[in-house]
DNA sequence: CGGTATCCGCTCTGATACTG
DNA sequence: CAGTATCAGAGCGGATACCG
């Protein structure tokens, strides 16, 4: 095993503990909840896609970050590459079984934020207020 | 509306949209995703916990980073800071029905994530090798 | 205990330019 | 189209010091 923390008592726990510093899970979450690593998962979800198109449907990224981003969640397993050596080059991208389950879980998730929105706002304007 | 993108054209879609730039349902899923927000989430699901508690219980964060963090979240009504006058202070933290919500996802992605990290780490391997 | 203020390095990011 | 290379800067984040 990999972990650097817990002697594993082998109890009904997961081995791996985000809430640990040194845990290998903590790295992985950050490539799924970084700032373009959510998006994309979230792009994919609907069905495999080119790299301009991806680009284009996660608004802002930049070519670096998308093709960054896209590199660590393929290391990962999460998203898979698929190169056809024709000319013009095209290349689609799309989610592998796991990176369908996270993508799941990220979309609730992203849906939830969207849906209390209305909330959120209010909440903020009664906090600016409390203290201007 | 506080939307600077669409006309809304009142359909089945939420009126706000992660996936465009200017949609303020970014920043808010970036406060809850981002390095320390998930985490922070995460550890309050399981009930109220002090300033200190909470550092503990988030492995790695600093004061200044989770100070921060906290302010996000409470600016976006998503924790609730509850502060007692005594002496020593004494300061608890704990989700909104918001931010239980939020939370709730959250912990599913996180769960999901913990127990797909075998599968990740062989990933990497085959990566790695791949293009050693 | 529960923070804030300050300093400062280092990474992450976005433009820009270039390649196959 | 699908990237990589390079560079400058903004801001993230940690260490330290200090306050109520």
């Amino acid at each position: 095993m990999t972990t650097t923390q817990e002697p594993s008592a082998g109890l009904d726990e997961f081995p791996y503990n985000v809430f640990a510093k040194a845990c290998p899970s903590r790295g992985t979450l950050e490539h799924v909840t970084g700032r373009w690593g959510a998006l994309t998962l979230g792009a994919l979800y609907e069905g495999s896609l080119r790299f301009n198109e991806l680009r284009r449907r996660v608004d802002g990224v930049s070519e670096k970050m998308l093709s960054q981003t896209l590199h660590a969640l393929e290391r990962d397993g999460l998203v898979h590459r698929e190169a056809q050596p024709t000319n013009p080059p095209r290349v689609d991208y799309e989610l592998t079984p796991l990176g369908r389950g996270v993508a799941e879980r990220l979309l609730a998730l992203i849906h939830f934020v969207e849906g209390s929105m209305d909330g959120v706002l209010a909440a903020r304007e009664r906090y600016d207020s409390a203290r201007a």
